[in-house]
DNA sequence: GCTATATTACTAACCAACCAGTCAGTAACT
DNA sequence: AGTTACTGACTGGTTGGTTAGTAATATAGC
């Protein structure tokens, strides 16, 4: 049916080339897709807007990825999950004190992570886990329950060496956490979080927030005496 | 045109009752959106179901709200706004200690916002605030700001009276605000901050936050020493 | 090297469903 | 008989996903 309609001759003849890349297109619509669901998150993402910015037309978005959800597990997977590995390792060896430990990790995370376009996801998944409840199970199982493992094995060391005060665990993770997806949200939402008249500069909130944390977890102050300089 | 289809005779005969209530309809329309836009967000709350809830036609929501928008800043002003007023007449006449100020405010706040429908708004405008940039703004302004100073106020006092060390206030205030606005994402992301395995009591959880940055930013443990019971 | 044929990566028109906002028309009041 | 609160069909626009059809490449035969 409506044969005459189905090419335009005319067409932009400029860079109509089309082009066959198998190997090429799976990247570079995952690195797409990455970069429109932390601007507009998932729902107000279009996928003809995401094959559109790899080069390609939405037709061949379904042909590498089935379903727009799938598309957004594929990017999970590509940018966040896996990580995990190389911290417990990281975790195993370090030598210092645990709060010094502590210091190490929020800054660290924030360089590998709070500050890249992944972090952007975690908000995503904040934002939408109540109207794409799948997504939010996966993320939750791909990604929050590895973080918090390891942050209780952090605080854990700190008990066991007595250089940190007793605590609950259940409630003890979410001083580490609490501030850190703040800062994630905060870079995420237009300045709503932080007024933009007053600018906050991550690398000084986070030193903010571990000096707090640990004069209220240490038991005693040499054990957090370290980098004032910075 | 098309005047035939116009009125269906047949209709739903019972409870067709078509009433005029011009006094009621906003209250009640406003009700609906707040849990509609809680629930679902901005985006995804369709003006129809909001209509359809509180027991009127699209047509009559449109007829006593110009937009969506317009429906949400309305229902932002009667839920929200306006609750400042109130709490910086308690910061006035406050008698105990800063550290029992702080502790004391964000219980209180847990109970009056945290743990009601309004802090489902909070959740929503960090959501979608870069997709709606003009409510983000409109939010910023009536909430965030005057939320942000009298935080601040309570921590100037806490450092005027000696019972808090110095501290930079631009950082500070997220000591209090990070942890509130974790509780409130958490609560509205149907378990994905917070494990369903490991149940989290908002109220210890309060109190471990609570427990944590009072050792954090007092000069002396004496200070802090309020409430154990509770 | 050149043409004919087969394969398949890719395209874009299309569909069905959805939705904010409008307005001609209806019925409940005065 | 007039006023107006209210309705619901309609418009114009959007979007996830499908599929018939197109063209770039590979291979074979000469």
């Amino acid at each position: 049916m409506s044969i005459a309609k189905l090419t335009c001759p005319i067409k932009k003849a400029l860079n109509a080339k089309r082009e066959r890349r198998k190997e090429a297109r799976p990247g570079e619509l995952l690195d797409a897709a990455l970069d429109l669901f932390v601007e507009k998150g998932f729902a107000a993402t279009r996928v003809e807007e995401v094959a559109a910015r790899a080069g390609v037309s939405k037709g061949t978005l379904f042909l590498y990825f089935q379903s727009k959800e799938d598309l957004f597990k594929a990017v999970v997977r590509e940018n966040i999950s896996g990580r995990f590995k190389e911290w417990g390792e990281e975790f195993e060896t370090f030598e210092g004190s645990s709060a010094e430990m502590v210091s190490y990790c929020m800054k660290e995370w924030w360089e590998r992570v709070g500050a890249t376009k992944a972090s952007g996801i975690t908000k995503l998944i904040m934002s939408e886990a109540t109207n794409f409840p799948e997504l939010a199970a996966f993320y939750q199982q791909e990604v929050i329950q590895p973080g918090q493992i390891l942050i209780r094995r952090i605080l854990q060391r700190g008990i066991d060496r007595k250089e940190f005060r007793p605590l609950d665990l259940n409630y003890a993770v979410y001083s580490l956490i609490a501030p850190m997806i703040y800062l994630i949200i905060s870079k995420h939402s237009a300045g709503v979080c932080m007024p933009g008249d007053v600018t906050v500069d991550p690398q000084k909130y986070i030193e903010s927030q571990v000096s707090v944390i640990l004069h209220g977890i240490c038991t005693q102050p040499s054990h957090q005496k370290q980098d004032k300089a910075a």
